[in-house]
DNA sequence: CTGCACCCTGTAGTCGCTACAGGGTCAAGA
DNA sequence: TCTTGACCCTGTAGCGACTACAGGGTGCAG
C-alpha cells in the first residue's frame, strides 16, 4: 500500500530509472524489500535518502563525498566540522571549474569578436587556434 | 636528424605521450613515419597540428569538433562561417556550464555561511541537502 | 655488457551514468 | 480467458577523454 515501484520512486525524486538501480549497485541507496513477483518495493525512507543524493549530487558533490556525507549525517550528535571541510572542498572546486570557463569564455568571445567572415585562410579563429596570436 | 620522438612532443606541446599515441587512434593526429627500431618519428606538421588540438582542447572544443575544425583550417579558400558556427556553440555551452556552476556556488557558499560548527543534529549543510530549506 | 630511460602494443580502469538485450509481472480491456 | 502494453528484472556494453598498467623491445652511456 504505501509502498512505491521504481518507477514511482523516478518520478518522485526526478532520477531516473536506470540510476537508481545504479544507487543501489554502488552502495548510496540501501537495498529496498521486494515483492512476490520480484519488484523493488521501496519506502519513505528510501525517497528521503534519494532525494538526498539528488540535492547533493546537484550540488557537484561525486559520489563518494556523497556516501561520506550520508554517513555523517546518520551521526547525530557528531560536530560537523567534516560535514563543513566536505561542502568546503567542493565549493573550492567548483571556483576552480569556473575560473577556467571563465577564462576560456574570454578567449571564445574575443575570437568571435575579430572574426570578420573571411575566408578561412583569412580567419581569425584559425589563425588563433593555429598558435598565432596568444 | 631534424625528426622527434614521442617522448620529445609530449614536452614540446605539453600533451602526455600517453594522450598523443589516443590521438592518432582516434584519427586526430595523422600515423608518422617510424624509425628502423618501430619509434614513432614526428615532424614539424605534427607538432603544429597537436598544438592546434591542444588549444582547442583548453578552450574546451570536444573531438568530433577538433576533427571538424581541423578539416576546416585545411580548405583555406572557404568562409569561415563552419568555423564561426563551431566557436559559437562552444561559447554557448561554456556559458551554460558557468550558469550551472554559479549557482552551486552560490548555494554551497549559502550553506556554507550559515554553517555555526554544531553538531549534526542541528547542521544548517546537512538540513538542506535533506530537504528543510529550498 | 649492463643498466637505464625510453619506446612499443594491447587492454582495462576511471566517473556517473545510459542504453540495450532478453526475459518476467501485472492490471485493464475485449 | 486472452491479450496487449506498461512496467519491472538482471547483466552487460557503451559514452568521452583520457590514464594506467603489463609485458615486452630499443638505444645509448659508462
Amino acid at each position: 500500500m504505501s509502498t512505491l515501484s521504481i518507477g514511482d520512486l523516478a518520478r518522485r525524486t526526478g532520477v531516473p530509472v536506470e540510476t537508481i538501480r545504479y544507487y543501489e549497485r554502488m552502495g548510496l541507496l540501501p537495498k529496498p524489500p521486494r515483492t512476490e513477483g520480484n519488484y523493488r518495493a521501496y519506502e519513505a525512507t528510501h525517497e528521503r535518502r534519494l532525494a538526498f543524493i539528488k540535492r547533493s549530487r546537484d550540488l557537484g558533490f561525486g559520489l563518494d563525498a556523497i556516501r561520506a556525507l550520508l554517513d555523517l549525517a546518520d551521526g547525530a550528535d557528531r560536530p560537523c566540522g567534516e560535514v563543513d571541510a566536505l561542502a568546503r572542498d567542493q565549493l573550492a572546486e567548483v571556483e576552480r571549474k569556473i575560473a577556467d570557463l571563465t577564462a576560456m569564455r574570454a578567449e571564445l568571445q574575443d575570437m568571435l569578436g575579430h572574426c570578420r567572415n573571411d575566408t578561412v585562410a583569412d580567419c581569425e579563429i584559425i589563425g588563433r587556434l593555429r598558435g598565432a596570436v596568444e
